[in-house]
DNA sequence: GTTTTATTCGAACAAATGTGCTAAAATTGG
DNA sequence: CCAATTTTAGCACATTTGTTCGAATAAAAC
């Protein structure tokens, strides 16, 4: 779809704005990617405007903004145990924490941990889990579950001949077999505790 | 130093940039702070630039960038245990992670544990520590410590019957008094584990 | 080989934009 | 009230910059 001369145009807006805070001319742009005319500059960014990968003010200089596909790092903090279901609703999202992660996945969200029922894991209550809702959780991760579509939790998920159970870090507290009032949020990628 | 038409243009600058991806025209602040000369808007461009407030490129237009107030989250990884000592020099710096600060703080490192000595603390082998070298470790912190200029180590400081002891969140080990050969570093602030 | 498509160039134009200058108005300090 | 300073305005000018048009060249398709 996109040629290379216009790959190239457009690292070298990418190399350009990151340098210099703003986007280049298009006579710049000439230079840079050693072209003579600025109309073929014209044509090329007109060819990645159609692609989606630029964007435009007509008639402003420098008015390029390029669609990043740089990393997002807010995402949502969701309220320990939302009532209801851990929809992510703006009524449950009770904050935000920079997290680094790829704009494919955007499945992230972060729990605040309640209860000690993961501390022999050192997941301890208030740590912030950041949940991973297309990952599928698989025997022996941590992931989320929500029980009784009110109660969200972190576990262990082991298979145990045949059957799977969510299984705390905790010798206080009793597995629990998996059924139907159970349903799996996502998988646990990550763990931040402040101090 | 700055007047508050200046904060005002300043501000309108930060919107416009937050809003569109690039800056806006001096015509454009014109009309955006309800000045009628461009002359004036270039009169106080001026006086934010000599406050540092802004950066300007001669005769290019848009090129205004604002001196950014915001958090830069990157922080430099150092290794587990840098030889010599964990100086922030260039090669003892295997990578970066993104945490949120602050700007007057830049006295921020991650550390990679290494060991299992504050296992039943939560924290665990290759959980990476946010540490923050400007504050000083009281009674009862989590704190890294660098022993006899090689070692470095996360542990609890206490005092116990006035003298100062480096201690351990595990049965296994003993803990240290505090002597000339073991230096604070910084107290622990954030943990951060990737699962 | 011929046609089609993609890419490049050159030049000229109009608009956007930064700049410089002078002077008036507003504000401040005494 | 007067002087000094700060702020604002208006206008003209030179450059920068985006845009347009036509044509030449290169590459790809047939």
């Amino acid at each position: 779809m996109v040629s290379d001369k216009q790959k190239n145009i457009l690292n070298f807006i990418n190399i350009f704005v990151e340098k210099n805070g703003y986007a280049p001319s298009v006579r710049e742009i000439c230079t840079g990617v050693g072209l003579k005319s600025t109309s073929t500059v014209q044509y090329h960014i007109e060819k990645l405007i159609n692609s989606g990968y630029l964007q435009k003010n007509y008639k402003k200089s420098r008015a390029l903004t390029v669609n990043s596909q740089k990393p997002k790092n807010k995402i949502p903090i969701l309220g320990e145990i939302a009532a209801g279901s851990l929809l992510m609703a703006e009524e449950n999202v009770i904050g935000s924490v920079n997290y680094p992660h790829s704009e494919e996945t955007t499945e992230l969200f972060a729990l605040s941990v309640s209860g000690d029922s993961m501390i022999d894991e050192g997941i301890h209550e208030k740590d912030l889990v950041i949940i991973d809702k297309s990952l599928q959780i698989k025997n022996g991760d941590i992931g989320a579950f929500l029980i009784n579509n009110t109660e969200g939790t972190i576990k262990f998920l082991r298979n145990i001949e045949g059957k799977n159970y969510l299984v705390p870090a905790n010798k206080n507290y009793k597995k629990i077999q998996v059924n139907e009032n159970i349903q799996p949020i996502g998988k646990v990628v990550s763990l931040i505790r402040d101090m």
